[in-house]
DNA sequence: GTCAATATTTTGATAAATCAAAATCAGGGA
DNA sequence: TCCCTGATTTTGATTTATCAAAATATTGAC
C-alpha cells in the first residue's frame, strides 16, 4: 500500500504527462509538489524501485502500468470526495479541494463505495472534471479551451483549476459546468473575451489567462 | 498543530485517565496504541516539552489543561464522523470507529461544523458515548455498569467497546443505544445475565464479559 | 565546437516515529 | 534490610520524507 505522499507524487505525474508523448521533467514534479528537486530526485529513485515508474536520469520520469493504475484510483478518490462534500455537505466550491487532497490517502474502500452509490455512480467532478470508474477507465470528454474559441455559443464543460479566486469569481457570475453562454466577441491582442452568461445579466468580460482554465463545447 | 500521532497519544491516555486521580502508567499508553514501552517513553517527553502533559519519569503521565483541551478535541472529532459515518452514510456500526479513527485526524473545522450541523449537534455518538460539545464541555450521562446490576427494568445508555464481534451481536439481539429490557436474573457465581429485550422474542443469555461493557439505566 | 546557463543529481543533515535490547529503578516479599 | 522482579528508561538503529548547498550533466547560443 503506498503512502499518501507516494499517491499524491503518481497523482501529480499523471497530471502532468499530458498524453503521455514525453517523460515528465523532474523539475516539473518537484515543482507541482512544492519540494526541492533534489526530494523528488530522491522519490524518483523510491518510486523507480517499486515499479511505479519508468525513471531515466536526467531525461525525466513516465508513469508504469501499475503506477497508472494507482494514480487513477487516488484521482477516482479525490473527484468523488469533492463531490460528495458539495453534493451532499453542501461545502463550498472553493474550499473541497483543499480537504479532497487529504482524504482521497485516508477512506476505506468501503466507505469510498458508499459516497459513489449515495452520489448515483456520477462521472464528473464539481469542476467538471471526469471521474474514473473503479476500473480505472476514465471516461472521455471533449472539451477544448476557451483561449482558443472564436465567437459563437458554448457550454462550460471544465474549469481546471483546483483553488483559489476563479472558482469564487465563477461562481459570482454564474458560470459552472454546464453553464451555457455566447461569446460575443474574442480581442486576441487585448486578451479579452467578452459574454454573454445564460441566466446572468449584462456582458461578462474575461482576460485570457482566465479563459485558459476554461475547457468548453460548441453548441 | 500537532501530528496524528500527538493526537492518539493525548486521546489515550485522556481515555485511561479515568476519573484523573492518579497519573497514567507508561506501560498503560504503550500497550493501549500498541507501540513498545521505549517508544511511549519517548513520546512522553515529547509531549512533556511541548505542554501537553505532566510527565514524571517513573510515576507516570497526566494531562495539563491544554492537554485535556486537545484530547476532547480529538474525541468530539471522533464521535461526530462516527455518528455521521452511520447516521449519513449508513456505514455499519462496527466499522466506523476505524474509519473515525483516521478521520479524527484529517477533516477541516468547517467540514466538521457541517456534519455537527447536518446532525442536529448530537450529543452521543453511535454507541451512546457522549460527544464533547465545541467548548470541551463532555455531557453529563450517569450510567452504571450492566455487570454490577440486579434484576429490574433497564435502559442501554451505551456501549463501551469500540471495535470488534460485540457490537454486531448486539445488532443481531436488538440491543443498541436507547433499547429497553427486563434483567431476568444475573447469575453471579455463573457470570451468565438473562434478558427480555424489547421488540425481540424471548430471552437473550450473555456473559458478564459482555454486560461489563454495557453502561446501563434503571427505568 | 565551446561554454555558460539551466536542470538535475549528490551529499550531508534533520525531524518524526518507531523498534530491539541493554541498563536501571522501585517496591514487595523474605 | 536486601534482593528480585516487573516496569520503565536508555541507547543505538531504522524508515520515510524533507532541505540546503555543492557537484555534475545537458543543451542551446554563439
Ligand atoms: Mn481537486
Ligand atoms: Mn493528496
Ligand atoms: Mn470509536
Ligand atoms: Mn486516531
Amino acid at each position: 500500500m503506498p503512502t499518501a505522499t507516494v499517491e499524491n507524487y503518481l497523482k501529480a505525474i499523471h497530471q502532468l504527462a499530458g498524453d503521455g508523448e514525453r517523460p515528465v521533467a523532474i523539475g516539473k514534479v518537484a515543482s507541482e509538489l512544492e519540494v526541492t528537486p533534489g526530494t523528488a530526485t530522491t522519490m524518483m529513485k523510491h518510486l523507480g524501485g517499486r515499479g511505479l515508474v519508468d525513471y531515466v536520469p536526467r531525461r525525466g520520469v513516465r508513469l508504469t502500468a501499475a503506477g497508472d493504475e494507482a494514480a487513477l484510483r487516488v484521482l477516482r478518490r479525490h473527484r468523488l470526495v469533492e463531490l460528495f462534500l458539495v453534493e451532499v455537505l453542501g461545502l463550498d466550491w472553493g474550499d473541497v479541494h483543499a480537504e479532497a487532497e487529504v482524504l482521497e490517502h485516508v477512506i476505506s474502500d468501503k466507505l469510498l463505495a458508499r459516497i459513489d452509490e449515495m452520489l448515483g455512480h456520477p462521472t464528473a467532478d464539481p469542476h467538471g472534471a471526469p471521474i474514473p470508474d473503479a476500473q480505472g477507465r476514465m471516461p472521455e470528454h471533449a472539451g477544448a479551451s476557451l483561449a482558443d474559441a472564436g465567437p459563437g455559443r458554448y457550454q462550460l464543460l471544465q474549469v481546471s483549476e483546483d483553488d483559489g479566486s476563479l472558482l469564487a469569481w465563477l461562481s459570482d457570475h454564474g458560470l459552472r459546468p454546464g453553464t451555457r453562454f455566447d461569446l460575443l466577441d474574442h480581442d486576441r491582442p487585448a486578451g479579452i473575451l467578452r459574454l454573454r452568461i445564460d441566466g446572468a445579466d449584462g456582458v461578462t468580460s474575461l482576460g485570457t489567462s482566465a479563459a485558459g482554465h476554461l475547457l468548453v463545447q460548441a453548441i
